[in-house]
DNA sequence: GGCATTAAGG
């Protein structure tokens, strides 16, 4: 929070400045200075003032090619790429001549939002105007054509370049990486007459990329120079690969730690659903204090307490992200919104949410899908309108969180018109997740016959998660016909699940045919496959507890418990740390 | 001018 208005008046001080700049030009008469302006320009574009800049620059009759390019870097430098691209039709326009500063950066601008189409009438403009040889351009046009999947157009240009530096070497390696053709990738790689770090850590990268660690390691053991970032990219794929160890190790063993490092390691845990483990990585972080987390730390932090349900250490986190600026950051308020969410809050998710000066989608579809989930489903609603109003489009994950609105309250004629209206008013393809949103839709409201005949019609294979949900909704409207097609098809699709076969011998249970019962767990036995209880874990009082939803409680689930809750809480001497909350079988379905 | 981390869903 203070960073940011400090910033803030920070740079009301600059404009200010600039302002009292300006009023000099203009009273000297240096307005239509062809070395002034676009040095304003560049001025403005660096304090973020581009509305400003574009009236300087409307003012001068006659603008000359410098200042147009000092606009197109302003328009860049801020992410306005697609007015880059549209201020270019304009200056074509004028017949002003594009000069060797012109085409990277419009190009560049091309590559952010897409236009390939655009960058290849500026190709054609490059060779008309003679900039075919000019490094700069090539690079340039290199990129648009690998990032828009024309690798064969990007070779070509390469090819026809009269010098290359190790810079457009490393392009053209890339562009191959990421159109997955490694092989290509690697032979230019060994053809290069150059390997600089950077290229090395490309290569690296792109082996990484194809999930090929052994190749990566070599490669990597093999570099002459390695950087902070070479054993970052190894680190995070390790992290990324499933192989936590090796990433631990590498992150003991490398000379100097970044935040990317801290970040590779922090991640790594959180994608394996270490989610201790994320929170000790962040703590010891905090406590050797060399490095500071940023955004994206915060975020997987945040989402780890989220999967933890450790409210108060999220809102120990959301306290410091305030106090350390991170305030203003959308991906931090995302994932708050969802933490709190997620941890039974739902206020003070909403508290986030309206405190939030920039929101995009994922924004949207936090709270929206929040709101469905604890039962607010008119609010979900109402927000949903309210999105459209703010003039942000909704994608197939808002609709699923409007479905789930709809399915909570049970309105199932308004949420048949919301799934109708993805495709017809969006122009979203329904997926297997909406088709299942409308199973559950119809089958949680008693609907049963209508969700099997919904089933039927559909036009994707219903997957075991549907079919798991119909089973699901059987059991409360104790309709045994249909839990024996569920489960009959769900043994088809995952024979080996035995959680099935213990959800219909609940439903024989229920209604006491308990030679059911028994016949079914035969036939469960028969799968060779036994039913781990499924644990869940919750913070009371300040303290993460395991939580197990079967009435089995088996001991490795209680050493596992106890050992987290101390790495957790090494501190914390609560009578409670030690208790392990069981929760009978349905308690928190 | 070229290489690394982050958020949402049945």
């Amino acid at each position: 929070m203070k960073d940011t208005s400090g910033a803030h008046s920070e740079q009301l001080e600059t404009t200010k400045h600039l302002h009292q700049i300006q009023t000099q030009v203009v009273t000297s008469g240096l307005e239509q200075s062809d070395y002034i302006t676009p040095r304003i320009i560049t001025a403005c574009a660096q304090l973020k003032q581009m509305t400003y800049a574009r009236k300087m620059f409307d003012k001068i009759t006659d603008q000359n090619v410098v200042s147009w390019n000092a606009m197109f870097n302003g328009y860049a430098q801020n992410e306005f790429h697609r007015t880059v691209v549209v201020l270019f039709t304009q200056m074509k326009k004028l017949d002003v001549m594009p000069n060797c500063f012109t085409f990277p950066v419009v190009l560049k601008s091309c590559v952010k939002i897409n236009a390939l189409r655009e960058g290849e009438e500026l190709h054609c403009l490059v060779l008309k105007n003679g900039f075919r040889a000019n490094i700069f351009v090539g690079t340039a046009l290199i990129e648009l054509y690998s990032t828009g999947k024309a690798i064969e157009a990007a070779y070509k240009v390469f090819g026809e370049m009269d010098e290359r530096n190790v810079v457009v070497w490393t392009l053209m390696i890339n562009g191959y990486i990421s159109c997955g053709d490694i092989v290509s990738a690697r032979c230019l790689f060994e053809l290069a007459p150059e390997r600089d770090v950077i290229l090395w850590n490309t290569m690296v990268s792109g082996y990484i990329d194809v999930r090929n660690m052994i190749e990566a390691r070599k490669l990597f053991d093999q570099m002459p120079k390695k950087d902070v970032i070479s054993w970052n990219t190894m680190l995070s794929g390790y992290a990324n690969n499933g192989d936590v160890e090796e990433c631990k190790r590498l992150f003991e063993e490398m000379p100097e730690r970044n935040v990317f490092s801290w970040n590779g390691l922090i991640g790594g845990y959180a994608n394996n659903g270490l989610f201790f483990e994320v929170l000790d990585a962040f703590k010891r972080m905090l406590t050797e204090g060399r490095v500071f987390p940023n955004d994206a730390t915060i975020v997987t932090v945040l989402s780890a307490c989220t999967r933890l349900g450790a409210l108060d250490f999220g809102k120990w986190v959301h306290v410091y992200a305030e106090y350390n600026g991170y305030k203003g950051n959308v991906c931090v308020g995302n994932a708050l919104i969802d933490m709190y969410a997620k941890c039974g809050i739902i206020e003070n998710a909403v508290d986030v949410f309206n405190s939030m000066d920039t929101k995009d989608l994922i924004t949207w579809n936090t709270i929206i899908s929040g709101l469905a989930m604890h039962g607010r489903g008119a609010g979900a609603l109402s927000l949903f309108h309210e999105m459209k109003n703010a003039g942000e489009m909704p994608d197939g994950i808002t609709f699923i969180g409007i479905l789930c609105a709809c399915t909570h309250m049970g309105l199932v004629e308004e949420g048949l018109s919301y799934f109708q209206s993805m495709a017809m008013n969006y122009s979203i393809v329904p997926q297997i997740e909406h088709y299942g949103c409308m199973v559950d839709l119809l089958a949680r409201a008693g609907r049963l016959a209508e969700a099997v005949d919904f089933v039927k019609s559909m036009p994707i294979e219903a997957d075991a998660v549907i079919w798991a949900n119909l089973l699901g909704s059987c059991r409360v409207y104790k309709n045994v016909e249909l839990a024996e097609l569920a489960l009959e098809r769900l043994t088809e699709l995952e024979p080996k699940n035995p959680t099935n076969f213990v959800m219909l011998s609940n439903i024989y249970g229920d209604l006491g045919r308990w030679k059911d019962v028994a016949r079914i767990k035969v036939a469960m036995r028969d799968t060779g496959f036994k039913k781990l209880p499924g644990c869940s874990s919750i913070e009371v009082n300040e303290v993460v507890m395991l939580g197990c939803l079967s009435r089995e409680l088996d001991r490795k689930s209680i050493v596992r418990a106890e050992a987290n809750m101390i790495k957790l809480l090494p501190q914390n001497n609560h009578p409670l740390t030690f208790i392990v909350v069981i929760f009978s079988t349905f308690a928190s379905v």
